[in-house]
DNA sequence: ACCTGAACACCGTTCAAGT
DNA sequence: ACCTGAACACCGTTCAAGT
């Protein structure tokens, strides 16, 4: 038998290298494939397989995986925050708005849960150092505590120390986020129904006496 | 130079293997490594090493590593349902009494992180099918259904759904949790201040009208 | 600048074999 | 019953080389 010579793969020409934005393309199909079967199975790898992209061609464009994942949660809390800044604008800034944005929240979750599980994974500890992601992260954050500030002004919530109310109902929201996201509200898979209940029980919490 | 001898390694002797109780300190030593490094860099050779035992041992009381977060899960569960249930039985039922098992709550999740990251981090989806864990889970939740009840039938709380309160409050409690062990309270790592003010407000908003 | 394949160190898991 | 080392398929990452 003669030895098989080595199959010489030609270049991929140069024409069939991907052009245009491969770092979006990057970051959405690990959305996606963090979607379909969990950040826990997600390898570098398939990404590339799937963009018809050699394995190592994102490190043109991120330093490592948790790079990668870092893009993803970056992503995540901009996307939040327009999501609750235009609830809240389109509302009408008063208690109609605050609740506008509570359910964005909710829904801004339960449609992106794969941006969500990278936001709150813990990957955060990775991330201490990203400034541009901690900038993100409290860019949504402030849109809540500056809606409660309004709120104030406007004389319907208690004067209390805005950021710590701001902490106190981005808790609760977190809390029914993740408990639809994981699976656990059964017959109520995004959370409206319990979201609903504790945006009526926030009020009363938050209420000016 | 002569080629080395490959080192011809005597097995261990008999009085030389783990005996005792090997598959619980598998799982204490799994929590002590999340612990230190994180869920993410867990491997299941260091484990291995750090109880002097060969790195496949554990197959003889784990099926596989998910297997192992999956027991250290239901560890959690069951250490929570019990701290739960010694809090609110050891400060009266009563309005204390779910005080200090909002307190017992946030607290079991600071001083054990790991625990809690695996019980809450997604892997839940792997455990859908652990009737055990589910099991252990529910057990938990229903400590605080029942102090609802009991509360509603004290005439202190107001006469929603049980079921719908315990999940509000949990989701609370939990994003305080959350937020405390992801480090993202600053000046308040173990989320008391935080804590305190959530219990308060949360008596405000479940307090019958 | 952007992309490639080969190579490296590492991982979870299987399995025949040892006591 | 309990444990072992060797082997397998896979993974993230590095790097010299190609266009």
């Amino acid at each position: 038998m003669a030895r098989q010579e080595p199959v010489r793969r030609r270049s991929k020409p140069a024409d069939q290298y991907h052009h245009g934005d491969l770092r979006r393309a990057l970051v959405d199909e690990t959305v996606r494939l963090i979607q379909a079967h969990g950040v826990e199975w997600l390898t570098l790898r398939t990404i590339g397989e799937r963009l018809g992209v050699s394995r190592t061609a994102l490190y043109r464009h991120f330093s490592d995986k948790q790079a990668l994942l870092g893009a993803v949660g970056r992503e995540g809390f901009r996307l939040l925050r327009v999501a609750l800044s235009e609830a809240w604008q389109r509302h009408g800034k008063g208690r109609p708005g605050f609740e506008a944005m509570a359910i964005a929240y909710v829904g801004f979750a339960v449609t992106h849960p794969a941006h969500y599980r990278v936001m709150f994974g813990g990957f955060v500890e990775s991330c201490a150092k990203d400034t541009e992601f901690i900038a993100e992260a409290n860019g949504a954050f402030d849109v809540l505590v500056q809606s409660l500030v309004d709120q104030q002004q406007a004389g319907i919530v208690r004067q209390d120390d805005p950021r710590m109310l701001a902490l106190f109902i981005w808790a609760s929201v977190h809390g029914t986020a993740m408990l639809a996201i994981d699976g656990q509200l059964g017959d109520d898979p995004r959370g409206e129904q319990l979201n609903r209940f504790a945006i009526e029980r926030l009020r009363a919490a938050i209420a000016r006496p």
